[in-house]
DNA sequence: GCAAGTATACACCTTTTTGTAAGTACCCGA
DNA sequence: TCGGGTACTTACAAAAAGGTGTATACTTGC
């Protein structure tokens, strides 16, 4: 890969390549969605976030926080308390995936039928 | 996992992860944004969708067609001629990423400099 | 005291995803 | 006929992502 072949040519079409690599990683998108809700502690956030383990919720928390769409705030209690808010940049980020959303309780319907045949999907009855 | 473990809790906030499953894949959100311009044939779209292989958009180009994203259009002509075009479903996806990509464009500047920082990026210079 | 809960860290392993290199069958132009 | 273009396919390898299990340090409840 030579420098000129990559920049003689544009990224894409827009910033979504910029976006993307924000919000890419399998739980990134149900955080920052769940976080428009307001301040939530990390327990909570596990339990909403539904089959993420403890060591890739924290280490996606991590990358969102340098990537300054979330942060975090640590009471320095003990025990442990900890919680998490959206930046004004992970606001706005958050609010573009609402879209994604409607559209996935909109086709809800046909996604399941596929997704049934492919993989073994039973969930997603509406939350 | 017990099924009835996955039963009783709400997949999550809403449809978001009927999206996830469909999107998710490195340049999924770039094809199916991209064809937002009408239909592509193979070889524009991988020009497009640059630095990805053959290989792999071939793949998620299968895996959006079994979605019903897309739709592939052999015209069965030598040399071969294919295209691809969005469904309607796959449309309102292809939109439902706007706001995705408008926040990208927005916060280029903030992300870029944090990509740099992170890993080498040099590109996204506007399209 | 022992288990459970709090929010993490770390080592290790598996799965998933992506990439690389080559090959196919056919055509066109030099 | 050699090289390039078309749209793929396949075998193989590498990398990235995710998961598991254990440990921390301290508290509360039994």
């Amino acid at each position: 890969m030579s420098d000129a072949a990559i920049l003689d040519t544009p990224a894409f079409t827009c910033g979504l390549d910029a976006t993307l690599k924000v919000i890419s990683g399998k739980w990134k998108p149900l955080i920052l969605y769940f976080l428009l809700r307001g301040p939530t502690r990390y327990g909570e956030l596990k339990r909403a976030v539904r089959d993420v383990s403890d060591k890739v919720l924290i280490q996606q928390l991590k990358e969102l926080e340098a990537d300054g769409v979330l942060t975090r705030n640590d009471y320095r209690e003990v025990p442990p308390r900890v919680d998490y808010t959206l930046t004004e940049m992970g606001q706005s980020l958050a609010r573009a995936l609402e879209p994604l959303c409607a559209w996935g309780t909109e086709n809800m319907a046909e996604m399941q039928a596929l997704f049934a045949a492919r993989d073994g999907w039973g969930r997603g009855k509406r939350g």
